[in-house]
DNA sequence: TACGTATGTAAGTGTCACTTACATATGTTG
DNA sequence: CAACATATGTAAGTGACACTTACATACGTA
């Protein structure tokens, strides 16, 4: 299974000369770093100054503040899941079910394995709620699915059904990542084969809209 | 339409004398403001112990440090909301769909009306994961669902098949409720009727069980 | 009334986000 | 190649914050 560099490791190159030469990027690296270790509230920009052996002043040549780094930690996030998630429907037949699982299981994945990123994508939303850049890359994330869902039900991916159908896909998926990451439903001594899930959601989101019952 | 104290107007009460009195609940108050105000991650304890007219240190009379203060208020709001569910389920027929819905509805008004108390009670878990208290807090909430959905379905409430669908129910609004309050569904251009989102979903999660067409 | 305890304050410590003034490297143009 | 503008780094601040320590005041109780 190939790897995005969502899933490699991640080495913070400290500086050599009086120059670091790569340090907005490096930079992010670092941050990215730190948000899975301490959680994306509990991270300092200085720390990952210092990761990457500069001055806590330097990030600031890059980045006008705090904010601005994690927005261009979360665009970089949602590019490389937007990659990942054409990959993983890729080796599924067009119009399938098995699509949809798929996506809903990279969802998880992403969730699960970098709890971290993914509350800083959806948790932190105060700061770039109103953002147009992060807007248009979710709309390309979400475009990915909504297509797939079409696909399944047969109608064009502007009609407002596939919108609806992927909306409500999205919510269950979403509310499972969250409830999954908090530790909520493990609490509440859930656990059941999550594979199982998945499929019997889009089939009673999907299965049914096919036979046309509703 | 009665009313918790969680969506009543909060006043701070400043101390009169050296002591305060009732420094404790007022913190409370003081701090519930200021996630409303400032977001849950944008709050200062000093600023609350200011409002409840104190020094910045004496709040630490009364908590050990600031994620104790976050617990204790998340404790209060979820005792408050299951208060409320209690009481918004009453009016409808036991074991008709309509209860599940208004808890539906409860738990996703409670998001939108307090969205900085939803992202601490489930954003901010890292630091209040394993605890006890919270998470039989938590089961006494979700029990009350997974109790209207037995009755929906005429089986036992410690029925595994009550917890799982009760669970597919709590993703589903969870999810919602999430993104709603960061703006990501408006974002992508989805806006049908609440209502109709949540007979459907309910309707699928448990009318075709019912049937047992699965 | 005296004393222990609960609850307040003032003055710190160390960290952080972010700024300002200055230093060093890099690329560009005469 | 020299001169200069610009990009990128540092050191030393500022003000806010979480939390601590030593001390002050009030309250309850024997």
């Amino acid at each position: 299974m190939p790897e995005t560099s969502l899933d490699t490791k991640i080495e913070v190159a400290a500086k050599t000369g009086y120059h670091h030469g790569d340090l907005r990027s490096q930079l992010l690296n670092a941050v990215r770093q730190l948000v899975e270790e301490k959680g994306s509230e509990n991270f300092s920009i200085a720390e990952a100054a210092r990761k990457a052996g500069v001055s806590s002043a330097a990030p600031y040549r890059h980045f006008n503040d705090k904010p601005e780094i994690l927005k261009a930690l979360v665009m970089q996030a949602m590019e490389e899941k937007a990659i990942e998630m054409r990959r993983v429907i890729e080796p599924h037949p067009v119009g399938s079910l098995a699509r949809i699982n798929a996506l809903g299981r990279c969802y998880i994945d992403f969730a699960r394995n970098h709890p971290g990123m993914f509350r800083l994508v959806f948790g932190n939303t105060e700061t770039h709620e109103n953002d147009d850049d992060l807007r248009q890359q979710g709309e390309r994330v979400f475009g990915i699915v909504v297509e797939a869902v079409a696909q399944v039900l047969k109608i064009q991916p502007d009609d407002p059904e596939a919108l609806k159908r992927a909306y409500m896909l999205w919510t269950m998926v979403h509310g499972h990542s969250w409830l999954q990451i908090d530790g909520k439903a493990k609490q509440q001594g859930i656990e059941f084969p999550e594979e199982h899930l998945l499929a019997e959601i889009s089939l009673r989101i999907l299965g049914s809209a096919l036979n046309e019952r509703l």
